[in-house]
DNA sequence: GCAAAGATCGGCT
DNA sequence: GCCGATCTTTGCA
């Protein structure tokens, strides 16, 4: 299956995050293939977003951000979890889709041991699940995706409904409906949340 | 230097 | 369904 070249990523984040929906994450371990089809993800973008780690402007956290499309922005949060993203939009720009939420498809079995034996259906629903469950942590902060032979994303088939509705855990932005997932999937992190706008 | 919040998860009731 | 762990980054004194 096809790769994306790096305009794919170039482009405006909402966009981006809609069109990954339905793709193959694929994580190489060992010459081994562990993917799953993106379910979910969010949009964050520019410095007009207060919920954007860029929103103050550039740091050396979100350097990445600032840089061209198509790299790995990868961060730790609550002092537990490791969060994806791809980073989006012309380089000046800041911009990143968080990956949320895959769909398992290969490497089933791998994926369930780096998660431990209590997952149970909960392989990777969710930004911090599925990089436990694909192995992903901060060394893969600014690898570019584009070229990877370890972490990228290839194309798959676009899903017949789209949904969209207000990011997940975020305290601002809250008029923003950037978060986009394909209803029909028991994969999508939390239900199915709010569609409607509520400032 | 220090304090506070955070793009969450897992375990327990 | 609720609650606590856990630690990095950032903002401000």
């Amino acid at each position: 299956m096809g790769r994306y070249p790096r305009s794919f990523f170039e482009r405006y984040t909402p966009s981006v995050a809609k069109d990954l929906l339905g793709c193959k994450l694929v994580r190489v371990i060992e010459n081994r293939r562990l993917a799953g089809i993106v379910v979910e993800t969010e949009a964050y973008r520019g410095r007009r977003d207060p919920a954007s780690h860029a929103y103050r402007g550039r740091t050396r956290r979100t350097d990445v951000m600032f840089e061209e499309a198509g790299d790995a922005y990868v961060y730790f949060v609550y002092g537990n979890n490791w969060c994806l993203n791809i980073t989006t939009e012309p380089k000046g720009v800041p911009g990143a889709v968080l990956i949320r939420a895959i769909a398992p498809v290969e490497g089933v079995g791998a994926m369930v041991k780096n998660r431990g034996p209590r997952c149970g259906v909960h392989i990777a629903d969710g930004p911090g699940r599925l990089t436990k469950a694909l192995a992903i942590d901060g060394h893969f902060n600014g690898e570019d995706l584009v070229a990877s032979k370890v972490l990228f994303m290839e194309r798959g088939t676009r899903p017949t409904r789209i949904e969209r509705s207000t990011r997940v855990g975020v305290s601002r932005g809250g008029s923003f409906l950037w978060r986009f997932f394909i209803p029909d999937s028991k994969f999508v992190s939390r239900g199915k949340f709010d569609t409607t706008q509520n400032p």
